[in-house]
Formats: C-alpha cells, structure tokens, sequence
DNA sequence: AATAGACTCATACTAAAGTACCAAACCGTT
DNA sequence: AACGGTTTGGTACTTTAGTATGAGTCTATT
C-alpha cells in the first residue's frame, strides 16, 4: 500500500515536470511541436493502459458475476443455493449437515431437489451446470 | 468485426484532427498552451483506458492460467490430469472410462491417486482443491 | 382458517464412489 | 537386460451419494 503510494506521487510529479517541459519547450521554440504533442500522447497513453490494467486486476481475480435471476428462474430456493454453495467447497451430506444443523436426509433432499432443477445426475455435474450458468 | 475496424478509424481520424488542431493552434497563439497539453493528455489517457479494457475483455473472461508446474509438483501424472478434467465436467467413473476406452477399474485407481495428490476426501473437494492451486 | 410452498426428517432402497491389494503390460533409462 | 514409474485392470469390500416415498412443521398469503 506504501508502495502504491510512492508510485503513483511519483507518478504524477513526472507528469507535471513534463507539462511544465512541454510548455516552456513550445515557449521557447526549439523543439519541434510535433514531437512534444506525439510525446505528450504516447506518454498518457501508457499511463491509461497502466492504471487500468492496475484496476482491473483486483476486479478480474474471480469477477464472475452470479446471476441470481437466473436462480430464481430455476426455482432454486435458498436453503438448496446454501447447499450447492457447500457442494462446491467440496463437502460431503454428512459434513454440510453437520455445518448447517441439519440431518444427512434433509440435505439428501435438497441435493436431490438440486439435481432435478439443474438437471444433473451427480453432485459434480451440478457443480459443472452451475458453473456455465453463472449460478456459482 | 466491421464495427471494430470502423471505430478504430474515426478514433485514429479524430486523433489525427487534434493533433493538427493543437499544432496549428499553439502556432497561431490564440489558446493556451497549458489547455492544449492538459487537452492532449486526457485525451489520450482515456484512450489508452479505453483500449486497455477492450483488449482485456476477450481474456479475462476465463482467464485463470493453469499452474503446469504446480501439477509436476503434485506428481500428478498425465492420465490422472486427463481424469481429474473429466471430473470437472461431472462425468462419472463409468462415462470417464466409456470417453477414454478404459475400465471403470482403471479409473477408479487413477481417481484414488489423484485423491491421495490432491489431499482431498471426495471428487468433489478434489475439484475445490484444484481449483485453489490453479491446476483447474 | 385453509392452502401452498418451503423446510425438515425418516426409512428403505439402489447406485455410485472410494479403498486396499494385487498383478500384468508398457516404456524410457541406466 | 534390469529397473522404476506409469498405465491398466481385477476382486472384494466399505462408504457416500442419490432415489422414492411419506410425513410433520412453519410461514406467508388468500
């Protein structure tokens, strides 16, 4: 985070210096007006590229947006998304049970109710289903 | 695609047009420096965000790049890499083997090592754990 | 108050998944 | 040719997962 502070005072300190550059450059006439606009450009144009790819980075780790319209479509009620949810850390009936309070049968249930609204055979294929549908 | 290449041409256009407005514009004196340079450098910096964010779309989409080093790390070999992908599409043991022209047997071997790799309990968390190490 | 949908749980199954152990064939390396 | 690792496959068994069915509770809505 210090980091990012250092970089980017640095940043725009370089910035000015070349705006002021620029300006007593054009001033004073010795240098080309071409080149000074060309360099002016080149420079902002790296800089966009850069803050944007900084700002995206952080967005783009696991930005998948979950359709949750798409849930409701699917008559997925919240007690059965809570158990996909657990499905896809990888937990076992008992172990979901055990998390939510609840008996191995109940979870069985929704496991079943979930693979006949994702039409799925296996806890996997489901995983896999809701994956491609921006369920999870 | 037609669209692509047709508003790349009015950008390059419509930057070449200030480019010629600011060299002219510098020349006659009639604005000010400092407005011209400040002009340029928005201009350009919004550019390079611009373009920065169209050419990251097509890869962030699914961009999680595999750790191939990480899968040598796990010894895990080359058919149970094979396998543990066909986990991920929610295939079973059976359909696995059918897909591969193996026996259910073979499989199963192949999914207890990769278990024992992967240090998981089930398919399921096996997906989860590979999911972490990027090796899905 | 009655109804519908969600949530809970049980029993009794069947079907997969997973473990343990063994063994043969294959393949590149020493 | 012998060795180590991979791949393949089998048997026998235990453990999860999943299905089918029924039923009681809870809650919001009519």
């Amino acid at each position: 985070m210090k980091k990012t502070i250092a970089v980017f005072a640095g940043l725009i300190f370089a910035l000015l210096l070349l705006f002021q550059v620029s300006k007593y450059a054009i001033i004073s006439g010795n240098v080309n007006i071409e080149i000074i606009i060309a360099a002016i450009a080149i420079v902002f144009l790296i800089v966009g590229i850069y803050l944007n790819k900084k700002s995206l980075q952080k967005e783009t780790v696991d930005t998948t947006e979950i359709d949750y319209n798409k849930i409701k479509e699917l008559d997925i009620t919240s007690r059965e998304y809570e158990v996909l949810q657990h499905i896809a850390q990888g937990l076992s009936n008992k172990e979901i049970a055990e998390t939510l309070f609840l008996s191995e049968s109940t979870i069985k249930t929704h496991v079943s109710n979930l693979l006949l609204k994702l039409n799925a055979k296996r806890r996997t294929q489901a995983l896999q289903v809701a994956k491609e549908l921006q369920i999870l």
